[in-house]
DNA sequence: GTGTATATCTCGGGG
DNA sequence: CCCCGAGGTATACAC
Protein backbone atom coordinates (compact mmCIF):
# COMPACT_ATOMS: atom_id res chain seq x y z
CA UNK A 1 0.00 0.00 0.00
CA UNK A 2 1.35 3.37 -1.20
CA UNK A 3 -0.23 6.67 0.96
CA UNK A 4 0.61 10.10 -0.87
CA UNK A 5 0.34 13.05 0.96
CA UNK A 6 -0.34 15.85 -1.77
CA UNK A 7 -1.65 19.35 -3.01
CA UNK A 8 -3.93 18.06 -5.52
CA UNK A 9 -6.67 18.08 -8.05
CA UNK A 10 -8.45 15.58 -9.08
CA UNK A 11 -10.47 14.92 -11.95
CA UNK A 12 -12.94 12.26 -12.86
CA UNK A 13 -14.69 11.80 -16.44
CA UNK A 14 -17.01 8.49 -16.64
CA UNK A 15 -20.42 7.67 -16.02
CA UNK A 16 -20.64 11.32 -14.31
CA UNK A 17 -17.76 14.15 -14.59
CA UNK A 18 -16.73 15.13 -11.03
CA UNK A 19 -13.75 17.61 -10.17
CA UNK A 20 -11.68 18.50 -7.08
CA UNK A 21 -10.38 21.90 -6.54
CA UNK A 22 -6.21 22.19 -5.53
CA UNK A 23 -5.71 21.17 -2.18
CA UNK A 24 -4.16 18.53 0.27
CA UNK A 25 -5.11 15.21 0.52
CA UNK A 26 -4.51 12.11 1.04
CA UNK A 27 -3.74 9.72 -2.22
CA UNK A 28 -4.01 5.64 -1.23
CA UNK A 29 -3.01 3.13 -3.84
CA UNK A 30 -3.74 -0.53 -2.77
CA UNK A 31 -1.61 -3.70 -3.78
CA UNK A 32 -4.66 -4.36 -6.29
CA UNK A 33 -3.74 -1.29 -8.19
CA UNK A 34 -7.54 0.76 -6.79
CA UNK A 35 -6.48 4.36 -6.45
CA UNK A 36 -8.66 6.45 -3.75
CA UNK A 37 -8.04 10.05 -2.46
CA UNK A 38 -9.52 11.07 0.93
CA UNK A 39 -10.03 13.88 2.66
CA UNK A 40 -9.49 14.70 6.27
CA UNK A 41 -13.10 13.87 6.79
CA UNK A 42 -16.39 12.69 5.62
CA UNK A 43 -16.17 9.04 6.94
CA UNK A 44 -14.94 6.20 5.13
CA UNK A 45 -15.92 6.99 1.26
CA UNK A 46 -13.11 8.69 -0.53
CA UNK A 47 -13.56 12.00 -2.15
CA UNK A 48 -12.50 10.35 -5.71
CA UNK A 49 -11.42 7.01 -6.68
CA UNK A 50 -11.00 4.08 -9.07
CA UNK A 51 -11.23 1.02 -8.60
CA UNK A 52 -9.34 -2.26 -9.80
CA UNK A 53 -8.95 -3.38 -12.67
CA UNK A 54 -6.95 -0.25 -13.88
CA UNK A 55 -3.62 1.22 -15.08
CA UNK A 56 -1.58 3.80 -13.93
CA UNK A 57 0.56 6.44 -15.31
CA UNK A 58 2.65 8.30 -13.16
CA UNK A 59 3.76 11.16 -15.57
CA UNK A 60 5.72 14.26 -14.14
CA UNK A 61 3.16 15.90 -12.09
CA UNK A 62 0.29 14.13 -13.40
CA UNK A 63 -1.12 10.59 -12.40
CA UNK A 64 -3.51 9.10 -14.78
CA UNK A 65 -5.90 6.56 -14.53
CA UNK A 66 -7.74 4.52 -16.54
CA UNK A 67 -9.91 1.77 -16.55
CA UNK A 68 -11.11 -0.64 -19.01
CA UNK A 69 -14.25 1.01 -19.49
CA UNK A 70 -12.47 3.98 -20.49
CA UNK A 71 -12.92 5.78 -17.35
CA UNK A 72 -10.68 8.06 -16.11
CA UNK A 73 -9.09 9.76 -13.19
CA UNK A 74 -6.53 12.47 -13.38
CA UNK A 75 -4.06 13.41 -10.07
CA UNK A 76 -2.39 17.13 -11.00
CA UNK A 77 -0.21 17.40 -8.11
CA UNK A 78 1.25 20.58 -7.09
CA UNK A 79 3.34 19.47 -4.19
CA UNK A 80 4.15 15.86 -2.53
CA UNK A 81 4.42 16.22 1.62
CA UNK A 82 5.38 12.55 1.94
CA UNK A 83 5.43 9.55 -0.05
CA UNK A 84 5.39 6.28 1.52
CA UNK A 85 4.74 2.59 0.84
CA UNK A 86 4.59 -0.62 2.68
CA UNK A 87 4.15 -4.16 2.50
CA UNK A 88 0.82 -5.42 4.06
CA UNK A 89 0.57 -8.98 2.57
CA UNK A 90 -3.24 -10.79 2.31
CA UNK A 91 -5.66 -10.07 4.74
CA UNK A 92 -7.28 -13.17 6.19
CA UNK A 93 -10.69 -11.28 5.80
CA UNK A 94 -13.43 -10.59 8.09
CA UNK A 95 -16.06 -12.34 9.75
CA UNK A 96 -19.34 -11.24 10.11
CA UNK A 97 -22.20 -12.25 12.02
CA UNK A 98 -26.10 -10.77 12.18
CA UNK A 99 -26.97 -10.43 9.07
CA UNK A 100 -30.29 -11.24 7.48
CA UNK A 101 -28.89 -14.40 6.61
CA UNK A 102 -28.71 -15.06 10.21
CA UNK A 103 -32.05 -13.56 10.69
CA UNK A 104 -33.87 -15.98 8.11
CA UNK A 105 -32.09 -19.22 10.06
CA UNK A 106 -33.45 -17.75 13.41
CA UNK A 107 -36.75 -18.02 11.98
CA UNK A 108 -36.42 -20.92 10.03
CA UNK A 109 -36.19 -22.88 13.33
CA UNK A 110 -39.16 -20.71 14.76
CA UNK A 111 -41.65 -19.97 12.58
CA UNK A 112 -43.92 -20.15 15.42
CA UNK A 113 -42.73 -16.47 16.29
CA UNK A 114 -43.92 -15.41 12.89
CA UNK A 115 -47.71 -16.83 13.67
CA UNK A 116 -49.01 -19.47 16.18
CA UNK A 117 -48.84 -22.44 14.98
CA UNK A 118 -46.93 -21.89 11.87
CA UNK A 119 -44.63 -24.60 10.39
CA UNK A 120 -42.35 -24.65 7.89
CA UNK A 121 -42.58 -25.88 4.42
CA UNK A 122 -38.91 -25.26 2.85
CA UNK A 123 -36.40 -22.22 3.45
CA UNK A 124 -35.10 -20.43 0.06
CA UNK A 125 -37.54 -21.94 -1.89
CA UNK A 126 -36.79 -21.88 -5.76
CA UNK A 127 -39.45 -20.25 -8.27
CA UNK A 128 -38.71 -19.13 -11.48
CA UNK A 129 -37.81 -15.75 -10.34
CA UNK A 130 -35.73 -16.14 -7.89
CA UNK A 131 -35.97 -17.87 -3.82
CA UNK A 132 -38.73 -17.22 -1.40
CA UNK A 133 -37.22 -16.76 1.82
CA UNK A 134 -39.36 -19.30 3.53
CA UNK A 135 -42.45 -21.11 2.78
CA UNK A 136 -44.78 -21.72 5.84
CA UNK A 137 -48.24 -23.31 6.42
CA UNK A 138 -50.25 -21.75 8.65
CA UNK A 139 -52.50 -23.20 11.57
CA UNK A 140 -55.40 -23.25 9.15
CA UNK A 141 -53.41 -24.76 6.33
CA UNK A 142 -52.91 -21.86 4.00
CA UNK A 143 -49.38 -21.64 2.66
CA UNK A 144 -47.50 -18.25 3.59
CA UNK A 145 -44.34 -17.12 1.60
CA UNK A 146 -42.37 -14.91 4.06
CA UNK A 147 -39.96 -12.53 3.01
CA UNK A 148 -37.67 -11.51 5.76
CA UNK A 149 -35.49 -8.41 5.93
CA UNK A 150 -33.34 -6.20 8.39
CA UNK A 151 -34.28 -3.49 7.05
CA UNK A 152 -38.54 -3.74 5.58
CA UNK A 153 -38.74 -1.38 3.19
CA UNK A 154 -40.53 -0.80 0.04
CA UNK A 155 -38.16 -2.72 -2.29
CA UNK A 156 -38.93 -5.91 -0.04
CA UNK A 157 -42.76 -5.24 -0.49
CA UNK A 158 -42.14 -5.42 -4.23
CA UNK A 159 -40.47 -8.41 -4.18
CA UNK A 160 -43.19 -10.43 -1.76
CA UNK A 161 -45.80 -9.18 -4.07
CA UNK A 162 -43.54 -11.24 -7.32
CA UNK A 163 -43.20 -14.30 -5.36
CA UNK A 164 -46.75 -14.44 -4.25
CA UNK A 165 -48.29 -14.22 -7.31
CA UNK A 166 -46.22 -16.31 -8.97
CA UNK A 167 -47.02 -18.98 -5.95
CA UNK A 168 -50.71 -18.52 -6.63
CA UNK A 169 -50.23 -20.03 -9.71
CA UNK A 170 -49.42 -23.36 -8.27
CA UNK A 171 -52.37 -25.00 -7.37
CA UNK A 172 -50.55 -27.69 -5.30
CA UNK A 173 -49.77 -24.78 -2.98
CA UNK A 174 -53.32 -23.94 -2.47
CA UNK A 175 -54.49 -20.46 -0.76
CA UNK A 176 -51.12 -18.51 -0.83
CA UNK A 177 -50.68 -15.47 1.69
CA UNK A 178 -47.94 -13.07 1.86
CA UNK A 179 -46.26 -11.99 4.92
CA UNK A 180 -43.51 -9.35 5.26
CA UNK A 181 -40.88 -9.65 8.04
CA UNK A 182 -38.51 -7.46 9.80
CA UNK A 183 -36.51 -5.70 12.54
CA UNK A 184 -38.18 -2.49 11.19
CA UNK A 185 -40.86 -1.80 8.45
CA UNK A 186 -41.16 1.45 7.30
CA UNK A 187 -44.12 3.06 7.44
CA UNK A 188 -44.26 3.19 3.56
CA UNK A 189 -43.73 -0.49 3.20
CA UNK A 190 -46.53 -0.46 5.91
CA UNK A 191 -48.81 1.02 3.60
CA UNK A 192 -47.61 -0.67 0.33
CA UNK A 193 -47.73 -4.25 1.71
CA UNK A 194 -51.36 -2.99 3.49
CA UNK A 195 -52.33 -2.12 0.03
CA UNK A 196 -51.55 -5.69 -1.56
CA UNK A 197 -52.76 -7.40 0.91
CA UNK A 198 -50.02 -8.73 2.23
CA UNK A 199 -49.20 -9.38 6.06
CA UNK A 200 -46.15 -7.56 7.92
CA UNK A 201 -44.51 -8.55 11.16
CA UNK A 202 -41.48 -6.45 12.92
CA UNK A 203 -39.69 -9.20 14.95
CA UNK A 204 -36.70 -8.93 17.84
CA UNK A 205 -33.34 -9.99 16.53
CA UNK A 206 -32.12 -9.92 20.16
CA UNK A 207 -35.12 -11.56 21.29
CA UNK A 208 -35.05 -14.44 18.84
CA UNK A 209 -31.34 -15.39 19.70
CA UNK A 210 -32.42 -15.22 22.83
CA UNK A 211 -34.97 -17.40 22.33
CA UNK A 212 -32.39 -19.49 20.55
CA UNK A 213 -29.87 -19.69 23.42
CA UNK A 214 -32.90 -20.67 25.79
CA UNK A 215 -33.58 -23.64 23.15
CA UNK A 216 -29.96 -24.60 23.73
CA UNK A 217 -29.58 -24.21 27.50
CA UNK A 218 -32.89 -26.20 28.10
CA UNK A 219 -32.22 -28.94 25.59
CA UNK B 1 -4.64 12.91 9.37
CA UNK B 2 -3.37 10.22 11.21
CA UNK B 3 -1.98 7.09 10.03
CA UNK B 4 -1.05 4.11 11.60
CA UNK B 5 0.50 0.91 9.77
CA UNK B 6 0.39 -1.86 12.37
CA UNK B 7 -0.33 -5.52 13.09
CA UNK B 8 -3.61 -5.27 14.54
CA UNK B 9 -7.69 -7.28 15.37
CA UNK B 10 -10.45 -6.51 15.15
CA UNK B 11 -13.79 -6.18 16.52
CA UNK B 12 -17.25 -4.21 16.10
CA UNK B 13 -20.19 -4.85 17.69
CA UNK B 14 -22.67 -2.53 16.83
CA UNK B 15 -25.51 -3.45 13.91
CA UNK B 16 -23.92 -6.65 13.35
CA UNK B 17 -20.74 -8.03 15.43
CA UNK B 18 -17.74 -8.50 12.84
CA UNK B 19 -14.10 -9.80 13.99
CA UNK B 20 -11.07 -9.50 12.08
CA UNK B 21 -7.82 -12.01 12.96
CA UNK B 22 -4.75 -9.88 13.52
CA UNK B 23 -2.96 -9.03 10.87
CA UNK B 24 -0.63 -5.69 9.31
CA UNK B 25 -3.59 -2.96 8.52
CA UNK B 26 -4.13 0.46 8.06
CA UNK B 27 -5.59 2.67 10.58
CA UNK B 28 -7.06 5.83 9.18
CA UNK B 29 -8.05 8.37 11.66
CA UNK B 30 -9.61 11.41 9.91
CA UNK B 31 -9.56 15.13 11.83
CA UNK B 32 -13.53 14.50 12.56
CA UNK B 33 -12.61 11.40 14.34
CA UNK B 34 -13.54 8.50 12.28
CA UNK B 35 -11.80 5.74 12.21
CA UNK B 36 -11.52 3.19 9.35
CA UNK B 37 -9.12 0.32 8.96
CA UNK B 38 -7.69 -0.91 5.15
CA UNK B 39 -6.35 -3.57 3.70
CA UNK B 40 -4.29 -3.64 0.91
CA UNK B 41 -7.21 -4.64 -1.41
CA UNK B 42 -10.88 -4.62 -1.82
CA UNK B 43 -11.89 -1.65 -3.32
CA UNK B 44 -11.69 1.63 -1.53
CA UNK B 45 -14.35 0.31 0.88
CA UNK B 46 -11.89 -0.33 4.55
CA UNK B 47 -12.65 -3.69 6.23
CA UNK B 48 -14.03 -1.95 9.54
CA UNK B 49 -14.56 1.57 10.41
CA UNK B 50 -16.51 3.82 12.65
CA UNK B 51 -18.16 6.82 11.63
CA UNK B 52 -18.20 10.60 13.41
CA UNK B 53 -19.15 11.41 15.77
CA UNK B 54 -16.77 8.94 18.12
CA UNK B 55 -14.65 9.32 20.80
CA UNK B 56 -11.64 7.33 20.74
CA UNK B 57 -10.14 5.99 23.83
CA UNK B 58 -5.95 4.73 23.08
CA UNK B 59 -4.87 2.64 25.98
CA UNK B 60 -2.29 0.44 25.78
CA UNK B 61 -2.10 -1.63 23.23
CA UNK B 62 -5.96 -0.82 22.74
CA UNK B 63 -8.11 1.48 21.07
CA UNK B 64 -11.71 1.74 21.76
CA UNK B 65 -13.74 3.56 19.53
CA UNK B 66 -17.59 4.20 20.55
CA UNK B 67 -20.61 6.25 18.93
CA UNK B 68 -22.92 7.73 20.33
CA UNK B 69 -25.58 4.57 19.42
CA UNK B 70 -23.33 2.15 21.61
CA UNK B 71 -21.43 1.18 19.09
CA UNK B 72 -18.05 -0.09 19.23
CA UNK B 73 -15.01 -0.69 17.76
CA UNK B 74 -12.00 -2.25 19.64
CA UNK B 75 -8.73 -2.58 17.71
CA UNK B 76 -5.72 -4.33 19.53
CA UNK B 77 -2.45 -3.29 18.52
CA UNK B 78 0.14 -6.03 18.61
CA UNK B 79 2.84 -4.14 16.95
CA UNK B 80 2.76 -0.53 14.75
CA UNK B 81 5.20 -0.09 12.23
CA UNK B 82 4.26 3.96 11.35
CA UNK B 83 2.43 6.09 12.83
CA UNK B 84 2.43 9.92 11.23
CA UNK B 85 -0.05 12.89 11.14
CA UNK B 86 -0.70 15.73 8.72
CA UNK B 87 -3.06 18.88 8.93
CA UNK B 88 -4.85 18.56 5.60
CA UNK B 89 -7.17 21.94 6.00
CA UNK B 90 -10.98 21.82 5.32
CA UNK B 91 -11.50 19.92 1.49
CA UNK B 92 -13.43 22.91 -1.31
CA UNK B 93 -15.47 19.39 -2.02
CA UNK B 94 -16.18 17.73 -4.57
CA UNK B 95 -18.19 19.26 -7.59
CA UNK B 96 -20.57 16.87 -9.84
CA UNK B 97 -22.09 17.37 -13.25
CA UNK B 98 -24.82 14.94 -14.99
CA UNK B 99 -25.94 12.94 -11.92
CA UNK B 100 -30.32 12.69 -11.88
CA UNK B 101 -31.00 15.65 -9.40
CA UNK B 102 -29.71 17.73 -12.55
CA UNK B 103 -31.69 15.98 -14.69
CA UNK B 104 -34.53 17.06 -12.76
CA UNK B 105 -34.18 20.52 -12.42
CA UNK B 106 -33.66 20.82 -16.49
CA UNK B 107 -36.64 19.30 -17.30
CA UNK B 108 -38.74 20.79 -14.46
CA UNK B 109 -37.70 24.22 -16.05
CA UNK B 110 -38.45 23.00 -19.53
CA UNK B 111 -41.34 20.51 -19.25
CA UNK B 112 -42.13 21.38 -22.65
CA UNK B 113 -39.32 18.78 -23.90
CA UNK B 114 -41.54 16.11 -22.63
CA UNK B 115 -44.43 16.74 -24.56
CA UNK B 116 -45.59 19.63 -26.23
CA UNK B 117 -48.02 21.67 -24.37
CA UNK B 118 -47.04 20.25 -21.28
CA UNK B 119 -46.63 22.32 -18.20
CA UNK B 120 -45.39 21.82 -14.64
CA UNK B 121 -47.76 21.61 -11.57
CA UNK B 122 -45.24 20.64 -8.77
CA UNK B 123 -41.90 19.24 -8.39
CA UNK B 124 -41.54 16.46 -6.06
CA UNK B 125 -45.02 16.05 -4.87
CA UNK B 126 -45.89 13.75 -2.25
CA UNK B 127 -47.61 10.86 -1.57
CA UNK B 128 -47.81 8.76 1.12
CA UNK B 129 -45.74 6.18 -0.97
CA UNK B 130 -42.77 8.45 -1.61
CA UNK B 131 -41.95 11.48 -4.01
CA UNK B 132 -43.03 11.72 -7.39
CA UNK B 133 -40.31 13.85 -9.50
CA UNK B 134 -42.33 15.87 -11.37
CA UNK B 135 -46.12 16.44 -11.69
CA UNK B 136 -47.35 17.78 -15.01
CA UNK B 137 -50.42 19.17 -16.84
CA UNK B 138 -50.76 18.18 -20.70
CA UNK B 139 -51.92 20.60 -23.70
CA UNK B 140 -55.12 18.22 -23.44
CA UNK B 141 -55.80 18.92 -19.33
CA UNK B 142 -54.68 15.10 -17.98
CA UNK B 143 -52.34 14.81 -15.18
CA UNK B 144 -49.27 13.13 -15.97
CA UNK B 145 -46.73 11.87 -12.83
CA UNK B 146 -43.34 12.14 -14.66
CA UNK B 147 -40.49 9.41 -13.00
CA UNK B 148 -36.53 10.20 -14.11
CA UNK B 149 -34.39 8.52 -13.86
CA UNK B 150 -30.37 8.40 -15.10
CA UNK B 151 -30.97 4.68 -16.64
CA UNK B 152 -33.99 3.71 -17.20
CA UNK B 153 -34.51 0.21 -15.40
CA UNK B 154 -37.36 -1.67 -14.21
CA UNK B 155 -37.16 -0.80 -11.06
CA UNK B 156 -38.40 2.86 -12.13
CA UNK B 157 -41.10 1.45 -13.76
CA UNK B 158 -42.33 -0.25 -10.65
CA UNK B 159 -41.90 3.28 -8.65
CA UNK B 160 -44.03 5.09 -11.36
CA UNK B 161 -46.85 1.94 -11.56
CA UNK B 162 -46.90 2.51 -7.84
CA UNK B 163 -47.09 6.60 -8.13
CA UNK B 164 -50.05 6.58 -10.37
CA UNK B 165 -51.42 3.75 -8.58
CA UNK B 166 -52.32 6.14 -5.68
CA UNK B 167 -52.61 9.70 -7.83
CA UNK B 168 -55.05 8.19 -9.66
CA UNK B 169 -57.15 7.77 -6.26
CA UNK B 170 -57.14 11.52 -5.97
CA UNK B 171 -60.70 12.79 -7.87
CA UNK B 172 -59.01 16.39 -7.74
CA UNK B 173 -56.50 15.29 -10.40
CA UNK B 174 -58.96 13.98 -12.69
CA UNK B 175 -57.03 11.39 -15.21
CA UNK B 176 -53.75 10.74 -14.37
CA UNK B 177 -51.27 9.47 -16.66
CA UNK B 178 -47.79 7.71 -16.30
CA UNK B 179 -44.31 9.41 -18.34
CA UNK B 180 -41.41 7.36 -17.70
CA UNK B 181 -38.43 9.34 -18.56
CA UNK B 182 -34.35 8.77 -18.64
CA UNK B 183 -31.18 9.24 -20.81
CA UNK B 184 -31.63 5.56 -21.74
CA UNK B 185 -34.43 3.56 -21.18
CA UNK B 186 -33.73 -0.22 -21.31
CA UNK B 187 -35.69 -3.10 -22.97
CA UNK B 188 -36.77 -4.66 -20.45
CA UNK B 189 -38.05 -1.16 -19.15
CA UNK B 190 -40.05 -0.56 -22.34
CA UNK B 191 -41.67 -3.48 -22.01
CA UNK B 192 -43.07 -3.44 -18.70
CA UNK B 193 -43.69 0.64 -19.03
CA UNK B 194 -45.70 -0.71 -22.27
CA UNK B 195 -47.29 -3.34 -20.66
CA UNK B 196 -48.24 -1.22 -17.53
CA UNK B 197 -50.05 1.54 -20.29
CA UNK B 198 -47.05 3.74 -19.17
CA UNK B 199 -45.35 6.01 -21.43
CA UNK B 200 -41.39 6.12 -21.73
CA UNK B 201 -39.18 8.89 -23.26
CA UNK B 202 -35.39 9.30 -23.65
CA UNK B 203 -33.97 12.65 -23.22
CA UNK B 204 -30.64 13.82 -24.33
CA UNK B 205 -28.39 15.24 -21.11
CA UNK B 206 -26.49 16.86 -23.54
CA UNK B 207 -29.30 18.52 -25.17
CA UNK B 208 -31.27 20.00 -22.73
CA UNK B 209 -28.29 21.89 -21.18
CA UNK B 210 -27.72 23.01 -24.85
CA UNK B 211 -31.60 24.05 -24.87
CA UNK B 212 -30.63 25.63 -21.37
CA UNK B 213 -27.35 27.53 -22.36
CA UNK B 214 -29.35 28.82 -25.16
CA UNK B 215 -31.95 30.45 -23.05
CA UNK B 216 -29.12 32.28 -21.28
CA UNK B 217 -28.02 33.28 -24.62
CA UNK B 218 -30.90 34.58 -26.08
CA UNK B 219 -32.53 36.02 -23.19
C1' DG C 1 -21.17 -12.58 -18.65
C1' DT C 2 -25.89 -10.60 -16.96
C1' DG C 3 -29.18 -10.16 -13.44
C1' DT C 4 -30.66 -10.11 -8.63
C1' DA C 5 -30.39 -9.08 -3.76
C1' DT C 6 -27.72 -7.30 0.21
C1' DA C 7 -25.20 -3.55 2.84
C1' DT C 8 -22.53 -1.66 9.77
C1' DC C 9 -24.39 0.43 2.53
C1' DT C 10 -22.99 6.10 2.37
C1' DC C 11 -24.68 10.40 1.47
C1' DG C 12 -27.72 14.27 0.96
C1' DG C 13 -32.24 16.48 1.15
C1' DG C 14 -36.78 17.44 3.15
C1' DG C 15 -40.30 17.53 6.73
C1' DC D 1 -34.48 13.78 14.37
C1' DC D 2 -36.20 10.33 11.05
C1' DC D 3 -37.69 9.18 6.49
C1' DC D 4 -36.69 8.58 1.88
C1' DG D 5 -34.16 7.92 -2.50
C1' DA D 6 -29.82 8.15 -5.40
C1' DG D 7 -25.40 6.13 -6.04
C1' DG D 8 -19.45 6.38 -10.59
C1' DT D 9 -23.36 2.65 -5.34
C1' DA D 10 -19.90 -1.94 -4.18
C1' DT D 11 -20.21 -6.75 -3.42
C1' DA D 12 -21.56 -11.53 -3.53
C1' DC D 13 -23.94 -15.09 -5.71
C1' DA D 14 -26.92 -17.47 -8.92
C1' DC D 15 -27.91 -18.62 -13.61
Amino acid sequence: MRLVIARCQVDYAGRLTAHLPMAERLIMVKADGCVAIHADGGAYKPLNWMNAPNTLVEDDGRWTVTNPKGETLTITIERVVSDSAWELGVDPGLQKDGVEAHLQVLLAERPGALEEGMTLIRREHLTDIGPVDLLCRAADGTTVAVEIKRRGEIDGVEQLTRYVDFLRRDPRLGEVRGLFVAQQVKPQARVLAADRGLGWLEVDYDELRGIESNVLRLF
